[in-house]
DNA sequence: GCGTATCCCGAAAACGTTTACGAGAATAGG
DNA sequence: CCTATTCTCGTAAACGTTTTCGGGATACGC
């Protein structure tokens, strides 16, 4: 004998009022509520998961769906892991799991989904790192379930999403490199089709358009989100023939391969080119020159993930009243000494 | 109708047969599996996982816990990012799938576990991150759940363990450092009672021991494992009456801010004070002076995880016969300009 | 033709839980 | 004292799958 029944039988009571004692149902004595919750305590009773979700058709768990390649993520310190935090603060309050999938870098992440929503593992999802086209997000809609994207696309649908102020951070980035003066503004971008890159791309340009500075196609560079991939930036932004006088980047690991290269061509940040990071991390913080960046808290942003997909689904729209969550997270500009360098009106970036 | 049943009855086949030719059971006629699984594939059938584990008790996922606070970490790069794809790689090969089980950093990681124990949605358990008395191992022993611990503990018990080598680590780092004439090293421990920081110090006291240096309690500092932690590890040795000649440190993350502390007091790595890191990094790869520190690859241990795991689960013993694993996990040696500061026979350290 | 083995397949019982339904007891109202 | 209501609980039917069991068919050896 296991599980309920065990339960029962040692109190001497039905199953079906043991299941009730313990979810709370109304009709139950509260004396025999209290015995039930003392013998399951004691006896270290936890209901299976797997009868419990096969008849009521919930888990109680939701997941996080995250590339697990090792460059993918491209985040220098445990991005995910401050998001995790604050999503589990939401969560915990409704007795929900988080449960995270790592798609491996060797399956396709389309079908990687489709394996895991099949599985009947997960109440709702929480999808990152979303692509231009992405088609996770028709899948889930097609499956129904209830999911929320951390990052736009341009696939067409009407589900909730929260994504960085990348557009921001891009205009707020030129602004204040051209109020220094300068025209020629290099940009790292992601090389693989992950959306932010598109829309970082589109804030710079807007941004230059307001300037009326013309768009050079060449002062664009796409490489891995990884210091490596900075390195490489770097590199290539030196290797124009008329080379930029300051570079943006969109991951915070790039700084850190950015400076090296700056380095061994003898070239300072702050001194003989501008430099402006992206997300603030304890690498960005401990560079030297000090590097301007964009600061945001990863639990807040968990936070508001974890509700707004609540938010999204109609056992907890209630409590949750925001309705269909599309919102832009802004980053906090921290000025640093990496992008003090000013050039005047007709000077020009010269190596040397 | 739903599920196997509609399958079936499309088919007009009863439903046992249709798991049967699923499940690739012997006692189905060849022609009519193909048939199923034309069907199956057709309507997208994917057999419910909350019936099939209630079934036979097994769910076919394993599950991997960490702790999700974002310092608890201490990885520069996704150190876990890379361990997931080496265990998946195996899992992959047997159907597995992996899920992870982030911990909060508000919830005591034992209550966690049992949690996800008790929930019933994994066969078996990679844990991590081993304190030195560790609640969980016996949790898990007496819950009979199959599990291999990524680091060793006090906790008796006959469980696998793969660990890294943190004590040949400490040896080898102490003898580079007194072959070039150290004798006060110092070494950055973990604040908290995770197991790796007493193997490491022992390793630490043991090769002091073999070349007759006294053990200086005062030499050990305790801090985060971070980069702010580093930075506090430098602050503290600087500020002993009889300074350090050199340091050890035992996370990747240390190395960044130790670099910006010293920087401060004007002391430059491999010139005023030798630097031996740990875990080789993306980060530490870009230092500069280049950090000495320990190569290894995460996904081979992740492969030898996840192989040794299944070698300890009854249905796959078969497959992988190694038994049980306890195994200690190589670093190489990467030579960086940072311990390159030699020092005469009786020289000692002086500020400036 | 008969026994026997082999090959398929259907019927039905599990797995552990939740929940609709109804029944008995207790209480209240008249 | 009778009826209506409320409270509490037991019974049993689901949920979707796997798997045991047995039975009908077919083939085979004698």
């Amino acid at each position: 004998m296991k599980g309920i029944r065990r339960l029962a039988q040692e109190l001497d009571i039905s199953i079906g009022t043991v299941s009730r004692a313990l979810n709370g149902k109304p009709d139950v004595n509260e004396q025999t509520r209290q015995r039930v919750l003392e013998a399951a305590a004691a006896m270290g009773y936890m209901p299976n998961q797997a009868g419990r979700s096969l008849r009521q058709g919930s888990t109680k768990a939701i997941g996080f769906m995250m590339e697990s390649g090792a460059d993918a993520a491209g985040n220098g310190d445990n991005f995910f892991l401050g998001v995790f935090d604050g999503v589990q603060a939401v969560f915990s309050r409704h007795h929900l799991d988080l449960v995270v999938l790592p798609c491996s870098t060797e399956e396709d992440p389309t079908q990687y989904l489709q394996r895991m929503v099949a599985r009947g593992m997960i109440d709702a999802l929480i999808i990152s790192a979303t692509h231009r086209r992405d088609e996770r997000i028709e899948l889930l809609s097609a499956a129904r379930l209830p999911f929320i994207a951390l990052g736009r696309s341009a696939t067409p649908g009407n589900h909730p999403w929260i994504d960085l102020d990348f557009e921001g951070v891009a205009n707020r980035a030129v602004d204040r490199l051209v109020s220094k003066g300068h025209r020629r503004i290099g940009v790292g971008l992601p090389s693989n089709d992950i959306n932010l890159g598109f829309v970082f791309l589109d804030g710079y340009k807007a941004a230059l358009q307001r300037h009326g500075i013309p768009f050079d196609p060449s002062l664009v560079i796409r490489a891995k989100s990884t210091d490596r991939g900075g390195y490489q930036i770097a590199h290539e932004l030196l290797a124009l023939p008329e080379r930029p006088t300051a570079v943006v980047l969109i991951y915070e690991l790039m700084a850190i391969g950015l400076y090296r290269r700056l380095n061994e061509a003898g070239l300072r940040p702050g001194r003989d080119i501008a430099v402006v990071g992206f997300r603030e991390s304890p690498q960005s913080r401990f560079l030297s020159p000090t590097l301007t960046c964009f600061r945001m808290s990863l639990r807040d942003l968990g936070i508001a993930l974890g509700e707004s997909l609540l938010a999204s689904m109609p056992a907890y729209a209630d409590i949750y009243p925001q309705g269909l969550v599309r919102r832009i997270w802004p980053l906090e500009l921290v000025p640093g000494e990496s992008d003090d360098f000013e050039i005047g009106a007709a000077a020009s970036f010269q190596s040397r």
